[in-house]
DNA sequence: CGAGTTTGACCCGCGC
DNA sequence: GCGCGGGTCAAACTCG
C-alpha cells in the first residue's frame, strides 16, 4: 500500500518535505525537533503539475516506515501548508501513513463542504483548490500536537464505523483549515488525521528553520538536505 | 468571564 | 419525493 494515485511520493526514514513556499513566501516551517538526517525526499507532487489527483479516499496511504517517525513534520505542497508535530511521548511507536491529494477536483462525486452546511458535489463548478493531507498513525491519542491550536466544531457518527469523527477548526482568526480525525474501523489502534485547506499564519510553536532552494524555489525545512542536483546556484 | 467542548438540529447532495 | 449520510451551526455546558 503505498500509493495515491500515481504521483510519485517516497521517502526515507525522516518524513520530510520538500516543498513550495507557505504562507506566500515562505520563511521558517515546522517546530522543534531533533531528526535532522536528511535524505528526505517527499515530492507531493509539484503544484504544476499537470496530471489530475484521483479522487481522495482514505484507504490510500503512503506507508511511513515507522522505525524512525521524526517528532516534528511540516508538509507544503503547492498551496497548502501543514505542519504537523507529533509528540512522540504521547504516541506509541507510531506508524504512520499519510495520502496527499487535491480536493475541489472531482470525479465520480468528490464532496467538498460548502459554506452553508452540508456538501456539494463539484461537477465542473470552478472552485478554489483545497488540498487535502490524510495521516494514519498509531496512537493512542486522537489528538497529537502539530504546532496549531484546534477547535472542534463537530462530531459525527460514521457509517459503518463503530468510531465517531471529529471535526476541528483552525482556532486562529482568519485561518479556515480544518481537520478531521477518526480512528480506523479496521484497526482502532490507528487514527486518521484529514487536513483541509491552507494556513494563513504561521505556527505558534515554529520555531525551525527553511531555506530556499532558488533553483526550484522550493523550501528545504527540517533538517532535509537539497539534492545536489539543485544545489550551486 | 472568556475560551473551548458537547451535542442535537439543521442543511445539502445523492441514491433509490 | 423521501430517506440517508456527511458536514456545519449554535446553544448549552464545562473548565481554568
Amino acid at each position: 500500500m503505498a500509493a495515491v494515485g500515481s504521483r510519485p511520493l517516497h521517502y526515507s526514514r525522516n518524513f520530510m518535505a520538500h516543498y513550495n513556499p507557505p504562507y506566500g513566501q515562505g520563511s521558517g516551517s515546522g517546530s522543534d525537533s531533533g531528526s535532522a538526517s536528511a535524505n528526505c525526499s517527499v515530492p507531493l507532487g509539484d503544484a504544476d503539475q499537470s496530471d489530475q489527483p484521483p479522487p481522495f479516499d482514505l484507504s490510500e496511504y503512503i506507508m511511513i516506515e515507522p522505525t524512525n517517525f521524526i517528532p516534528s513534520t511540516s508538509l507544503v505542497h503547492g498551496t497548502s501548508a501543514v505542519n504537523v508535530s507529533l509528540v512522540q511521548g504521547s504516541m506509541n511507536a507510531p506508524q504512520m501513513e499519510s495520502a496527499v491529494f487535491q480536493a475541489g477536483q472531482s470525479s465520480a462525486g468528490t464532496n467538498v463542504p460548502t459554506s452553508s452546511g452540508g456538501t456539494s458535489t463539484v461537477a465542473g463548478l470552478e472552485r478554489p483548490r483545497t488540498e487535502r493531507i490524510a495521516f494514519r498513525m498509531q496512537s493512542e491519542v486522537e489528538i497529537v500536537d502539530d504546532g496549531f491550536k484546534w477547535r472542534k466544531y463537530g462530531k459525527k457518527a460514521v457509517k459503518n464505523s463503530p468510531n465517531p469523527r471529529n471535526y476541528y477548526r483552525c482556532s486562529t482568526e482568519g485561518c479556515s483549515v480544518k481537520k478531521r480525525v477518526e480512528r480506523d474501523k479496521d484497526d482502532p489502534s490507528y487514527v486518521i488525521t484529514t487536513y483541509e485547506g491552507v494556513h494563513n499564519h504561521v505556527s505558534p510553536s515554529m520555531v525551525y528553520y527553511a531555506s530556499q532552494d532558488t533553483a526550484s524555489g522550493r523550501y528545504y525545512v527540517a533538517g532535509v538536505h537539497i539534492p545536489p542536483s539543485s544545489q550551486g546556484n
